[in-house]
DNA sequence: GGGAAAAGTTGAACCAATTCTAAAATTGAG
DNA sequence: CTCAATTTTAGAATTGGTTCAACTTTTCCC
């Protein structure tokens, strides 16, 4: 199955990725005109259309590859929580929030975020859709685990808590990319603030 | 101060939000031209750019509009709340939500959501912040009313509450909008299935 | 190894938002 | 009433994302 054809396309999957993913950051993402994802990726624009449906698609496959990254960082914690509430979703969420800015600037999330609900039904709308269900069901996996352990009250409504929590974060966290100057050290005491209200109702 | 030309200016403005409701609802946001909006309201396309900085910020003013009236209705609850807690934000926030489709469909809420997150500080992105801030504000202002009637504990971080409840609220309606199927109903039971958790937490 | 079908590539043309320009209209101060 | 300042207007020019019909390349089968 590894014929010509395909290790081109592979190939010309990674240039028009590489191509964008450096000029979005050089020139943002209105910045980066599509000719010069074109010339840089040496493919010519109707080509970029082949493999994405439309502009935005190439900044989603950026922003799942940050989130799938995420996600796996995500794992150990879930795995082995820190033994009491508020430090395993500190813990996790910090993971979430740190690894944020790796290869995304806040502009960028800025675009992909607006995309996601202009065009909800884009190829990239549904993956960001899912990206953020992906989140949300880790941190509902994080309560289980914390009930399973005793940590939790085995009596609360673990799905309606991870949800909420990750609801709370995602909002902060968009407002935290609205404004440039704001600090992930400050974003992370408002949530770790709002959480605590949380973290005395659940815990045992 | 009111010369004829001020009453011009403001006639144009009513009817540029006039012809741009309509057309939004009947074309939807990316389907209504500028050249239609001008046209329906006896405008030329420079005149509309004189008055707003773009489309979106066209978008804004009526989502303003939406947004103060809401606010308005919402006075009421947090003067005479419901003698319980549950109740209490269940009313609240039932009349920011069953308000919310009267003037903007689904798809003028989320080209505006995106365009807010978009352009944080174009005209439009930051009174949108200012809508939302307001937003949160109220919902606090009725935490703090409960504190008072002695319904909410004293000891309780009123601010954070606020601004997790709203949040939460706000992300819930986030995905609300950008799912054309989904029912105004289901999204009251979700919110009100997540704010228990929170009502025992806080309720005296 | 040849040739037809399938798959992919190309860039010029299209479309709509936005900007720009110069002319026409309206106002208010004196 | 008159004129300078301000606004409005029409429409041409610009811009950049997206589409499309013609052309290449790759594959596959004999």
């Amino acid at each position: 199955m590894s014929g010509l054809r395909e290790r081109q396309k592979a190939d010309r999957h990674r240039r028009i990725i590489d191509a964008a993913t450096a000029l979005f950051r050089d020139a943002g993402y209105e910045g980066a005109k599509i000719e010069a994802i074109a010339a840089q990726a040496e493919v010519s624009i109707g080509t970029i259309y082949n493999y994405y449906q439309n502009k935005g698609d190439i900044l989603g496959a950026i922003v799942a590859m940050e989130v799938n990254e995420v996600l796996n960082a995500g794992r150990g914690v879930v795995a082995r929580p820190p033994a009491n509430v508020g430090d395993a979703l500190d813990t996790l969420i910090g993971i979430y929030i740190e690894h944020s800015l790796n290869y995304l600037s806040k502009e960028m999330w800025r675009q992909a975020m607006a995309i996601s609900t202009q065009l909800p039904d884009s190829p990239f709308g549904q993956a960001y859709t899912a990206l953020d269900r992906a989140l949300t069901d880790q941190i509902r996996a994080l309560i289980a685990r914390l009930q399973e352990i005793g940590l939790v009250r085995a009596d609360i409504d673990g799905p309606a808590v991870g949800e909420l929590i990750f609801n709370n974060m995602n909002m902060m966290f968009i407002e935290f990319v609205k404004r440039d100057e704001a600090m992930i050290s400050e974003l992370r005491a408002a949530i770790r603030r709002q959480n605590r209200i949380l973290v005395t109702a659940i815990g045992v």
